[in-house]
DNA sequence: CTTGCAATCTTGACGCTGTCAAGTTATGAT
DNA sequence: ATCATAACTTGACAGCGTCAAGATTGCAAG
C-alpha cells in the first residue's frame, strides 16, 4: 500500500504513476523515437535513473506504457460502444469508432502498443490488458451474431476481418495515407468523418465479378 | 556518373549503395528500434561519420531506405499479380498477397515506410515510388470494377478499403497478432497459409442484421 | 606531365543517451 | 529505539548522432 503524494524530496510517494504519466506525455509529444528516460526523469523533477529504478529498464517501461495503452483502448471502445445505438451492428461499429478514436488521439501510444510483438506471457498484466481489449472485440463480433464469442471457428475468422480492417484504417489514417483524417482528431466534425469513412470502408464488399 | 566498386581505401566506389545495403541488413536483423549509423558503417568498413556525408543525417538515410522499401513493396505486389490467374479479381488478391510477402518477409524496412508521415513534398525520389505503389493497388481495384483508376468518387472508398484491410492483416501479423502467420514467412505452406487467411478475411462481409 | 580544385572519406571532439555500481535517505516493523 | 529494507541519488562508463577540420583521391585544365 503506497502512500500517495508524500511532498519529502526522497520518496515521492508515487512516482511509479507520476513517472508513467510524464512517459505519456513525452510520447504524446515526441512520439517512440525520440523517447528518453532521462528526459522523462527531467519533466518529473528526479534523478536520471529513477525510471530504470522502478521499470529495470528501458524496455521494462515501454512494457508498462504499452499495458496502459491497453487499457485506455478498451476504455475508448467501451466509451463508444455504450454511446452507440441499440443494436449490435451499431454497437460493433461503435467499438471500432472508439479503437479509431484512440489510436488518432494518441497516436505515440497507438504504435507504441502495436508496434511490438504480442505479450507471450499468459499472467502478465500487459498479456491480460490485452486480452481484455481482444476479448472485448471478440464479443461485440458475437453480438451481431446472435451467440457467444468464438464460439465456431469461422467466428474468428470474422473477428480478425473486423480487427484488421479497423486497424489498417487507424495506422494509414495515423501516417497521413487518408487525407483530412489525422487533422485535429480531438474536434467533433473530425470524428464524425472518421465515423462516416469506417463505416464506408468496413461495409465495402469488393465483388468478384 | 559514378564509377562502381573501386577498390582503393578512400573513394569506395559505389559507397552510397554499400550503405543502403548494410542499413536494410541491419533493419533485418536489428529492427529500426536499434538502427544506428554507426553500427552501419562498421559493417560496410568504413568510419564512423561516412553514412551522415551521403544522407546528411540519420533521417536522411531512413528517408532513403523507405524510397526502396516501396520500390520492394510495388515489386512484391507486380510479382505476384503477374503470379495470379487471369481475372482481374484475382490478380487484385495477388497484389494484396504481394503486400503481405513485402511485410512478413522485410518486417522491419515495411514498418520503417509506413511508421513515418506519408511524404509531402510532391517531386522527391520517395514520394514517387509511394504514389507508384499506391497507382498499382488503385489500377488492381480498377480493373476489377471495369474502368479507369479512380474514375468516380466511390472508387477512392474501394480502393482503401482494399488497402486498409490488406495492410490492417500485415501489421497485426508482424506484431505475432495472428497466430503462426509470421513464423518463417518465406516457406510455401507459410505462404500458402497466408494468402488464405487473407483471401478469407478480404471477402467475408459483416451482416448488419 | 603537373597543377589546382572539388568530391570523398577520416579523425577527433562534443553533448546526450541507457545502464550499472555504490552511496544516501526515509519507511515501517520489531 | 533500532534496524533491515525500500526508494532514490550520484557518479562513472561506453555507445550514439552530429559537427568541424583534416587527409586523400579523382579529374579536368593548362
Amino acid at each position: 500500500m503506497t502512500r500517495p503524494a508524500k511532498a519529502s524530496s526522497y520518496h515521492h510517494g508515487d512516482l511509479r504513476r507520476a513517472i508513467l504519466d510524464a512517459g505519456e506525455a513525452e510520447l504524446t509529444e515526441g512520439g517512440l523515437a525520440g523517447f528518453s528516460l532521462r528526459r522523462v526523469a527531467a519533466r518529473v523533477g528526479v534523478s536520471h535513473s529513477a525510471p530504470a529504478h522502478h521499470f529495470g529498464d528501458t524496455a521494462g517501461m515501454i512494457e508498462a506504457l504499452a499495458e496502459r495503452g491497453f487499457h485506455r483502448l478498451l476504455a475508448c471502445m467501451e466509451a463508444r460502444q455504450a454511446a452507440g445505438l441499440q443494436t449490435p451492428y451499431e454497437r460493433l461499429l461503435g467499438s471500432g469508432m472508439g479503437y479509431l478514436d484512440f489510436a488518432l488521439s494518441h497516436p505515440g501510444l497507438f504504435r507504441l502498443v502495436f508496434g511490438r510483438p504480442a505479450p507471450p506471457a499468459p499472467e502478465s498484466g500487459l498479456r491480460q490488458a490485452a486480452d481484455a481489449a481482444f476479448l472485448h472485440l471478440a464479443a461485440a463480433v458475437a453480438a451481431v451474431q446472435g451467440g457467444a464469442p468464438l464460439a465456431h471457428s469461422g467466428a474468428l475468422a470474422q473477428v480478425l476481418a473486423c480487427w484488421t480492417r479497423v486497424h489498417g484504417l487507424a495506422e494509414l489514417a495515423l501516417s497521413g495515407y487518408i487525407p483530412n483524417l489525422a487533422d485535429d482528431p480531438q474536434s467533433a466534425p473530425a470524428r464524425a468523418a472518421r465515423d462516416a469513412l469506417f463505416r464506408e470502408l468496413f461495409e465495402v464488399h469488393i465483388t468478384p465479378g
